[in-house]
DNA sequence: TTGAATGCAAAAAATTTGCATATTG
DNA sequence: CAATATGCAAATTTTTTGCATTCAA
């Protein structure tokens, strides 16, 4: 896929091997931590990638919108690529249950916004904390 | 606010003067992240309270739904307090920059969620990551 | 050739934990 | 009184940085 390299060269950037293979990781880890990834790496054959070559080249990839990432709990945020369609993350504040809904429940969300805004929301892989059913009753 | 005590009681857990603290802290400050909140206690008077009591305090009143958290970029969680209605914060992943679009463009996704699977979304506070309308056109 | 990216090691942040002591209920 | 919270210090964990070297374009 050259459409990576001609990215990254539109911005000055290159395409090297370290970050393909991140690339590579993502993909068939579908969403993954920096940690998450490194070990994927690994696990693929080659040189270990050191966490600081992870992090640069998410943070790369990500500038870029190739890459982005959602926090499903304080200390974790969770990288995917852009252009993986899935679901929406539902974490439960009370018992830190990670939950799914289908991105339908945010289609008109996201037009709403770019109407509003001008912003482009990208919902794919969003988070969204608040009460799962069984927690929402312990509230009371 | 015996409120607040009642709410902790009721779990078994105390209102304790720092606790008291905290809830002022983030009920004149609006958003925070534990250091602002422990900088907001300190100015606010009396003895600073050591980071570990803010941390802990701050996921007790969660746990309760007292307080709530999001995160405003990789390295932030912003906490708040659960019934203060605001906006949804939109972070542009190619900038970084933070707007603000009403609460009102999520009311429909939150009804979703819920009729679609029993969960209980928090929007108020909700961060989206996309982009802006400048760095949309960086894409390209 | 030349600036961007890597590797490594060391530094910074940010968060958590252990435990004795103080406090709330 | 008993159990929960605090305070402090130390330990973790996570992320960032400096810099010499390598490599993509």
């Amino acid at each position: 896929m050259s459409d990576l390299g001609a990215a990254l060269r539109a911005r000055g950037m290159r395409l090297t091997p370290q970050r393909r293979r991140i690339v590579d990781a993502l993909t068939s880890l579908e969403h993954g931590t920096p940690d998450a990834v490194a070990a994927k790496v690994a696990d693929d054959g080659g040189a270990t990638l050191p966490l600081s070559t992870i992090y640069r080249g998410l943070d790369a990839l990500e500038e870029l919108g190739i890459v982005s990432h959602t926090h499903l709990d304080h200390r974790a945020p969770t990288y995917h690529l852009a252009d993986h369609a899935t679901h929406i993350h539902l974490v439960c504040l009370g018992c830190g249950t990670v939950s799914e809904a289908p991105i339908a429940t945010a289609a008109d969300f996201a037009g709403n916004v770019r109407d509003a805004t001008g912003f482009d929301p990208d919902v794919t892989h969003m988070a969204i904390h608040g009460w799962c059913a069984g927690c929402r009753g312990d509230k009371q």
